[in-house]
RNA sequence: GUGGGAGUAGCUCAGUCGGUAGAGCGUCGGAUUGUGGUUCCGAAUGUCGCGGGUUCGAUCCCCGUCUCUCACCCCA
């Protein structure tokens, strides 16, 4: 036998009513914020994700599915989306187009990474990106809008942690804050936030090592929202007014002056949402601002901001209610001939009740009226239709509802309406 | 890349102190050839993850490997 490979996964009925039901939904919503969709290739030019998502990273030192082609050429699956938009906004010129761009997308990224809980070698994100604007009404618009969504999902009691990391100027003066801060604290850390500290000094901020968390949350720490208000006015003012906004919008969210992400193109804002029952892997989102981006792949200077939803761990814990409305689905009607020659007459009656509007599945060789039941059953049908020489001859046809275990004979003129009265 | 747990029938699992395996559910056939879910009878399940070692003999012990799973790392 062969398998699927490590990391990646088959989506099987009904679990697939479950996905195309949320994705649905993302499309729906997003629509109404004026957001369009963009498709961008899985593959892209290595190059792209060493100087967008950033060389310190271990996605791009150890996680990218890059290889070398026929032709020579360094191509990497991507292992997140934002790269691939970018670059496409670059390469047809969206600048001049000189308006606000408003995209989303829904598609597979790849990292290789030890698959665990939530964790997958192929797996789905969900993605806005906002490129143009750079006012805190941008930032407050678009967590209105994943908020929107999120809520039509039935999701409640869900916050944003919300944090500024600066800009590209005042970075430089955060790293030196926190490393002259671990020098006098250098023997407790472990070899894991030495390494951090020398290559991603802000990742120590996400420390797991407890000692370490207790220092981050210390008082003489050093905070990047505090010392915003010297280092940046322009950026402590973007965050004051989004979190008036977001106030006003009534989107929850948290402070979290330790949040900080992994990808190295974000500024400014950045946030995330986590939620419980997902394991070590709770982030279900994740997102910032990118201002420099753009520019960092040869464009005109445009800032922007986005998010990506990990689809697979938000499936994961959807609320229930969603994931039976979605299994369940539209009721059915299954249709069942009883013997050879009712076949064409079950296929007409079929396409008649499909022209109607409604969801029949034609229940073909069923070895007898027992088992065509038994089939109807377990496909989930509601209603089942039997169609024999007796009825074809009277016009009528005996309907099952497969629950009650009940049976009525109809009159095939106004079928679909009595039908759907019994739906 | 590192560490823990696990791999036996389609599914959930039991089992053999080393003598080539069983249950329930499901599937298939029949009782009932135009009416299912109840009941009864019968049948098929499987290189016991894969490779090697020890042994007269390995599903069981040992080593390796793969996959799943959880955690670290990292991130969605």
């Amino acid at each position: 036998m062969i398998a699927s490979v490590k990391g990646t996964r088959d989506l099987l009925p009904p679990e697939t009513r479950v996905w195309n039901r949320v994705e649905a939904a993302a499309r729906e919503v997003f629509a109404l914020y004026g957001f369009d969709e963009i498709r961008t290739p899985a593959l892209e030019a290595t190059e792209l994700f060493v100087r967008s998502v950033g060389e310190s990273t271990d996605i791009v030192h150890k996680e990218m599915y890059n290889f070398t082609d026929r032709g020579g050429r360094s191509l990497t699956l991507r292992p997140e989306n934002t790269a691939g938009v970018a670059r496409a906004y670059v390469e047809h010129a969206l600048a001049q187009a000189g308006r606000p761009w408003k995209l989303y997308y829904i598609g597979q990224q790849f990292r290789y990474e030890r698959p665990q809980k939530g964790r997958y070698r192929e797996f789905r994100q969900i993605g806005a990106e906002v490129l143009g604007p750079a006012d805190a009404a941008t930032d407050a618009e678009l967590l209105v809008m994943l908020f929107d969504f999120l809520g039509r999902l039935g999701f409640t009691g869900l916050s944003v942690s919300l944090n500024s990391v600066g800009t590209e100027a005042t970075r430089p003066a955060y790293v030196e804050a926190i490393r002259s801060f671990f020098s006098s604290n250098e023997k407790t850390l472990g070899d894991d936030d030495r390494r951090r500290l020398a290559e991603n000094p802000l990742r120590v901020l996400d420390s797991k090592d407890p000692a370490v968390q207790d220092l981050v949350a210390s008082e003489n720490f050093p905070r990047m929202v505090d010392l915003l208000p010297t280092l940046d006015p322009a950026a402590d003012a973007h965050h004051r007014e989004l979190k008036a906004l977001l106030v006003a919008s009534k989107v929850p969210f948290k402070e979290n002056p330790l949040l900080v992400r992994g990808l190295d193109y974000y500024t400014r804002t950045v946030f995330e949402v986590t939620a419980a029952g997902l394991g070590a892997q709770d982030a279900i989102l994740g997102g910032g601002r990118y201002d420099k981006l753009v520019a960092d792949l040869g464009g005109p200077r445009t800032p922007g901001i986005g998010f990506a939803i990990g689809e697979d761990r938000l499936v994961d814990i959807l609320p229930e209610k969603f994931r039976k409305e979605a299994i369940e689905g539209a009721r059915r009607v299954a249709v069942i001939p009883l013997e050879r020659a009712d076949v064409g007459e079950s296929m007409t009656l079929a396409e008649s009740l499909r022209k109607d509007g409604i969801l029949v599945d034609l229940v073909t060789a069923a070895k007898g009226p027992g088992h065509g039941l038994k089939v109807a059953k377990k496909t989930g049908a509601a209603l089942a239709i039997l169609l024999g020489q007796e009825e074809r001859e009277k016009g009528i046809v005996n309907v099952k509802d497969l629950a009650r275990r009940t049976q009525e004979s109809l009159p095939r003129l106004g079928l679909a309406a009595a039908l759907r009265a019994r739906l």
